[in-house]
DNA sequence: CACCATTTGTTCGTATGTATT
DNA sequence: TAATACATACGAACAAATGGT
């Protein structure tokens, strides 16, 4: 990598107590600190913590519900919606288009990023794959949807974080979370054909990333993403029927 | 396309006075109604205009600020500095990362888009992408540098329109945005051959989209990626050396 | 340079509706 | 049901910064 070339930045030198607030909340809630779903401290226990008013602590909470990380409610406190911004930004730009849309773009990051981890893997990688297709597996013979829909989104996630891209793994992660909730209603009603052959893919894929094969793992990602358009495909027929 | 079948919706029914003036002004800005880099009207002719109170206004502006959408300056004025959410978080974002990555997921997208531009192009694409090409050779001949790069990003922005995604093509914009700084200063010191060999796989590319020749599209869209990468590695070499 | 109008920043007070106890 | 706490919205006054005369 050619490095020390970063993009051109202008904010910075803006500051006021809000914004240094917002920004070490943002943190904790980034970091993991501060859980999805989970309830933040009240009021009272961050104005100790951050040593500023309450006004001001308001204020932070408020602009951080408008960005889509937090969530207040009336006597019962503010939980956390989102673990990123950029995460809940995406998901409202993509809750306005078809599923489709998405999944046409993720697949397309996975596709690129199968070729780059072919080349870029490291021998962590390797492990944290074989980790990942062991259970997944194992997974697949429980037959529990939510189980197997983990294992097999860990799986995809690890393939991306192997080609060393931080951008790309983070619109994959955020796209992968976005149609969630859309593939788990579909898979119930899967042809079983269909699933092992997705199956017999995962391995090819894996196996050519960690071989360092780039056109293999290339190829595997695209016949992976034929499958799953057949997959949709039946669905929408059998949706048209009923 | 099987349509009708969205991402799953949680939000809808929370509408406090606030919120719904951060979505009418937001409203205002992604429609172009308010340009990015002009002057907002005033707090008190927006009171008027909206028919709430000043604090709320402010809240809402506030809110705005922080969503990386409006910039306020004390004794001057509230100014447009993005025109999306999206654009300006993701800009955020890019900002921490190298370029590198960013256009690294830039050609994945433009190459996933070629191939789909070439399946799925419209007769009137073709007269756009046409257009294009013509202003980019006129541009060429002129020399001006800042002229060409808009007539470049021009023409890549209606390849991936071509492929008719709108999630694709809204991410392939705001990365071209972000990424654009970086190559204006680029430009000045590039190779000629390089350059010229790029105007032909410009042309490659555009013909092959026309020629609805999906493969062909790629494998152009390839090789523009990979002279762009040569480029980079001049520039670095150039850069080590000074 | 001084002055002034404009515009945002800050901090009060008050009224009203709502959720929790 | 009554009491309490909190969120929301409004209004007003003053402070601070900017741009132009």
């Amino acid at each position: 990598m050619f490095g020390g070339f970063y993009l051109a930045l202008k904010e910075a030198i803006k500051s006021t107590l809000v914004t240094q607030v917002i920004a070490q909340m943002k943190g904790l809630i980034e970091e993991g600190e501060w859980v999805v779903g989970t309830r933040i401290p009240p009021e009272p226990e961050l104005v100790k913590q951050l040593g500023v008013s309450r006004n001001t602590v308001r204020e932070a909470v408020q602009a951080l519900v408008h960005m889509g990380l937090l969530e207040t409610r009336q006597g019962d406190g503010t939980y956390v919606r989102s673990q990123s911004e950029l995460g809940a930004t995406l998901m409202r730009r993509l809750r306005r288009s078809g599923v489709e849309e998405t999944l046409e773009v993720r697949h397309c990051l996975e596709r690129e990023a199968a070729r780059l981890a072919a080349l870029r893997r490291s021998d962590e990688d390797v492990q944290i794959l074989r980790l990942c297709l062991k259970l997944h597996d194992e997974a697949m013979r429980c037959r529990n949807i939510e189980d197997f829909l983990s294992a097999d989104l860990a799986l995809h996630h690890a393939i991306v974080a192997a080609a060393h891209n931080s951008v790309m793994l983070d619109l994959y992660d955020h796209m992968s979370e976005a149609v969630r909730a859309s593939i788990s209603s579909m898979i119930p009603k899967l042809d079983h054909v269909l699933v092992h052959r997705l199956l017999d893919l995962h391995h090819e894929l894996v196996e050519a990333v960690i071989a360092k094969n780039a056109e293999a793992a290339e190829v595997a990602a695209r016949k992976h993403d034929e499958v799953v358009q057949t997959m949709l495909q039946e669905r929408a027929t059998q949706e048209s029927e009923a």
